[in-house]
DNA sequence: TTTTGTATTATGTATGACATAATAAAAATA
DNA sequence: TATTTTTATTATGTCATACATAATACAAAA
């Protein structure tokens, strides 16, 4: 039998951890018995004992479920099923001094994927009070002669609020996440410096669309709005 | 001095653990010391003397960062640095039997707004190579009497090549980890069902627009390719 | 020079002990 | 009785120590 038979015939062996056989052992244990959140699951000794190992692997796989959002584990109640935040949990790891800076330029690209895409859930979920409150925070837009800051709040309160208006709170927790990285690259270095700040569809040229125009309509002007940016990734 | 002055002057007490203090002084550590991926941290013990703690703390504390993707510990070695994979992580915890639902219907709409979204990358990135690769995705297009498993991989084929196109990696990877959940959710009974299999702008449009379109069209075509999956949410 | 064996070493796992905080139960107070 | 205060209880949080295991470096052998 020749080498290659003999690779062909080679299973490649489990090299998982004690721990990486607890943790999927418990996952799926989640998954199986429906629990609700709220339940709770067995105290950490009692795991040890039914699977055979320590405390110490059994608390090591609990702590990965607990970062994965699956469990929180408070003292004396043992550990309780929660509703996964999916990404609440890379947020930590969402620094943008430690991010490499491919990514961190792709996490500014992504921002502007999402809001040129987001057209149809803005149509189809406004309501007239969210167009109010749209005005509201156009009204309030700050003079180009004010300090930077106040215009970086005004940027958020409004792009934000865009978010929040699709009605879908994942979305809205992912740009939460995006928002600092976003932010640091914007005022890195990483990026072409911005010529000119040119004007284009305007905050209020927005809500426009959002009251009379259509989806089209509005992917096209935030396209436009969103120009700056696309200029300095494009140029 | 009444309850309210009291509680005003009471500073919310730091109720952290000891491991949150050493894992927040560990990630100071990387970013501060501006290390270099492959470059290696202190041994645990070596961390537990320094900081003043015991190592099951320091291995806890090690244990996030490892499941943040900052570090990869390794026998013998330590632990290095390494680039965070930061959609990578949270595959774990993307588990359609876990989530709930309104999660899941987010991640679903997620992905029709990144598609339509990402139209000026592709224009801006695309070459010939890829149109011609596209082609070729789209003439091995199955009939509509093939099996159904068949359509899904190409499917995934086509739109998976059009992430790719976007050059964007983080963006790509992100696609990846959302795409199981998308793909339960079509199939699952979370949504409308599909009353009738229209077609709409087909794979081969897309691509004729890719090829000599614009960014405004391709948009409004694929907004059109995906109108199956807006009915299902919309009607 | 390449392979094979050996020693080293840092992480992985196990065990036992105590500290701490959240809860439940009991006791005291109105 | 209802409410507050005290006290036990208990499961997680932390510590310390010991040994197993696997990855690496180095020496020895071919």
């Amino acid at each position: 039998m020749g080498l290659v038979a003999i690779k062909n015939h080679l299973k490649s062996v489990d090299t998982s951890s004690l721990v990486d056989k607890v943790e999927a052992n418990l996952v799926e244990l989640l998954q199986q018995r429906k629990l609700k959140v709220g339940d709770s699951i067995p105290k950490e000794i009692e795991l040890a004992e039914q699977l055979g190992v320590s405390r110490t692997v059994i608390r090591e796989a609990l702590l990965r479920l607990r970062m994965m959002g699956l469990i929180e584990s408070r003292k004396k109640k043992g550990a309780v099923i929660t509703n996964p935040d999916v990404f609440g949990i890379i947020s930590k790891s969402m620094n943008p001094h430690i991010l490499d800076q491919d990514t961190l330029k792709g996490i500014f690209e992504i921002r502007l994927v999402l809001e040129i895409g987001m057209a149809d859930f803005l149509f189809q979920r406004i309501t007239k009070a969210d167009i109010d409150e749209l005005k509201e925070i156009v009204s309030k837009e700050p003079t180009a002669t004010e300090h930077h800051l106040f215009n970086i709040d005004h940027e958020i309160a409004f792009h934000g609020k865009l978010y929040e208006i699709t009605g879908n709170e994942t979305l809205k927790k992912f740009q939460k996440m995006l928002l600092p990285v976003f932010d640091y690259v914007h005022h890195s270095g990483l990026l072409k410096k911005q010529t000119q700040e040119k004007k284009f569809v305007s905050h209020k040229g927005l809500v426009d669309i959002l009251e009379n125009g259509s989806p089209e309509l509005f992917r096209n002007a935030m396209r436009n709005h969103l120009e700056n940016h696309f200029l300095r990734l494009f140029s």
